[in-house]
DNA sequence: TTGCTTCTTGTCAGGCCGACAACTACGGTC
DNA sequence: GACCGTAGTTGTCGGCCTGACAAGAAGCAA
């Protein structure tokens, strides 16, 4: 019933985590303490543990190597990818990929596995991660712009509660381009089911100007939306 | 550096081929010759081979059980399901699947893992496949739903030639709804490097009726679309 | 010729979008 | 306190696309 022509293989999960810092799209690398590729920075992940669901090896992975727990951080598997010589080891190696989104926070500490745990701005990454990495995070960046687009994802690279400016900010971030905020304001209000006020105002982030009322999330960040945000020419 | 705690998996490719016939979204699923399942109805796939890419793996798969050769076919990788418990054997199982599309042709035949192999309306497929092939489906189905929006994965349902009334049935059976010929064809149209008009043109399906214009789709089947085109209440 | 079918083009009202102006509500400065 | 700068919010307007529907074009059948 099991031939042993048939190959073996490990499994492991990556994970491409991404957040916004200061108006930047930055994603989460640990440096590598074991071969191979020690020393050079990676994505976070590592072998699924038996009995283990796939984002459930990738939570744990995230926590073990860089301290981020999974509280309120939206995970979703992205794509598996391997190709016959993606690992030097003697056994072959998949690794299904994941995308993380979470608030910025300063809390990559290092953990077990890895020596050091950072956030990169993701167009300082070039060509720099070991295995296929550069790969995965391509992948992830493309997958996290169109997610945006029909999904309430980009409420999860914020807190709780956030104004319209700031979900602006995580469009232009992912997007990588300016947002007249007029019409942005005025496209966001009119999504049903998406943003919910919470009444309260605050100061905008510079200190000056008007205060922004303030919005909470409806819904899951995977979950569609009603009516896809367009980046076409925004 | 390959400690004996890793656990280790098999990992496998299944196919969720689909194409349209008479108006209807259906897909090809065989027959199984072997435990576990034997006998019941799954979709095409089996375990990845020695040094073999994953693509590759799902397109040999289909021509040895169902003798339907990858030319035409457009194949992409879908999502991989490894629950722990998703196959009864001793070893666990992650299935990388993979969505395909190609145009309907009374091709399938049985091959050799499989006894038989045939199409089947994805509306009849309720419950009935083995493994949690049911669920692979129904990605797949949701997957490509959304891929004809903003790719040209429509055109891969047809032949090399084809006409705009055709291109409207694909539409038509994999959203299940029906379209306004006029709005569509003006639609398609319109969209730049979508179709490229072969100047000749063709007798309508039925006998009766003004001929149709006859086109050919440019670009890759996974290609994104200029502009997209919508489901939501055409 | 008439009728029927299907493909194709036309019309038109309504809605959404992008560009941009105007207004509002603060803090800071003289 | 008047003024200014900034940022959030609302308003305006022309253009484009959409959906509903009508009309024309090109074949077949009786």
């Amino acid at each position: 019933m099991f031939r042993s022509e048939f190959p073996i293989f490990y499994v492991t999960v990556d994970v491409v985590l991404l957040a916004v810092r200061e108006g930047q799209l930055v994603v989460l690398v640990v440096r590598r303490g074991e071969e191979p590729y020690a020393g050079a920075w990676a994505l976070p992940g590592g072998f699924v543990g038996d009995g283990e669901e796939l984002v459930d090896a990738a939570r744990r992975e995230l926590v073990e190597e860089t301290g981020i727990v999974g509280d309120g951080l939206a995970l979703e598997q992205l794509k598996t990818f391997g190709a016959p010589d993606r690992d030097r080891r003697p056994h072959r190696v998949v690794s299904v990929a994941h995308l993380g989104v979470t608030p910025y926070a300063e809390t990559a500490t290092a953990g077990t596995d890895a020596q050091d745990a950072r956030w990169v701005p993701v167009d300082e990454v070039t060509g720099g991660l070991a295995f296929d990495h550069d790969a995965i995070l391509d992948e992830a960046r493309a997958r996290a712009a169109s997610k945006l687009e029909y999904t309430r994802l980009a409420a999860s690279f914020l807190p709780p509660e956030f104004t319209i400016a700031q979900l602006r900010g995580v469009y232009e971030a992912v997007w990588g381009l300016r947002i007249d905020p007029g019409n942005f304001q005025r496209k966001l209000r009119a999504s049903a089911g998406f943003l919910e006020s919470t009444g309260d105002s605050v100061k905008p982030a510079s200190g000056r100007g008007r205060p922004a009322e303030v919005f909470r999330a409806l819904g899951e960040p995977f979950e569609a939306l009603g009516a896809p945000i367009f980046r076409s020419a925004m």
